[in-house]
DNA sequence: TCTTGACTTGGAGTTGACTCCAGATGCTAT
DNA sequence: ATAGCATCTGGAGTCAACTCCAAGTCAAGA
């Protein structure tokens, strides 16, 4: 499968293709005869794994280390199972904190329902009344 | 609170906090007399609130857009909510896509745990072996 | 009063992640 | 064999989000 195909397979443009070997993020593809870029399966792997993990905010730099043990052979698996394991912590870390910030965002939502606050600090742990000139309980925002 | 005060308090720097307020991700902060930047509890709000959405994912454009229209009053009301319930959707919609990638992850740990496999393309919906040389099932990584 | 240190501004520089470009090369069809 | 199109490469350009810098202002202490 040439670039053009792998790259509407995966939604992602051939100079981000090209790209993401050029910087380690993937081993380099195999070529045809001509030179030019080969995906096959085991390429379809590595742009879906980077898509994947790229797209949940892993570093670009765990994955080329990654990568670079990858391609030292089979006694770096250790080493690699550590790079994702090490990864894994820190998505369910983002995860949570991204579901914390939901909360949030739902009690911010909450307040423009009842209609009652809707002030900005809602999201402040304690938040005093701003626009002191208004009669109590009255929505300013 | 002068601006290193709330720098230190929201682990942002000076610059960042300078940098928020200057494209809109926050109305202008308040100044003492002399011209410094004053924070107090409406702007510790705006903060938490930026670095909240923002580390959650929210497009800028999303945040100042909510800034202006906060700054037109209390009229705007149901614009800004619509803005929130909109980026709410977006925001549960990347947790759970991360959730995803977490899932597959997982999958690929497990992978390295058994031993067995570890082949990289573990992630792959359908993978045939690479490196036929080896003997069937034998670890290539 | 002079120095020191934190603050101010506008603007330049940096980094990461693409994205685009020019010039060269290689298949394909006429 | 020549045109047309996709691909290749190295490198430049772009954009967001900071980050740093220079030059100036301000308040407080020696």
């Amino acid at each position: 499968m040439n670039i053009s195909e792998a790259s509407k397979k995966f939604g992602l443009s051939a100079d981000t293709l090209r790209y993401y070997e050029k910087i380690g993020l993937m081993p380099a593809v195999t070529r045809k005869p001509g030179g030019s870029r080969d995906y096959g399966e085991e390429e379809f792997g590595w742009v879906e794994f980077v898509k994947l993990m790229r797209g949940a905010g892993v570093e670009v730099e765990a994955l080329t280390r990654y990568v670079r043990l990858f391609q030292e052979g089979p006694a770096t698996a250790g080493q690699r199972k550590q790079i994702l394991i090490e990864q894994r912590a820190k998505m369910a870390a983002r995860i949570s904190e991204m579901n914390a910030s939901l909360d949030r965002l739902d009690m911010k939502i909450a307040h423009y329902e009842t209609s009652v606050a809707a002030h900005e600090e809602s999201l402040a742990p304690a938040s005093p009344s701003r626009f002191r000139g208004n009669s109590a309980g009255k929505a300013t925002v």
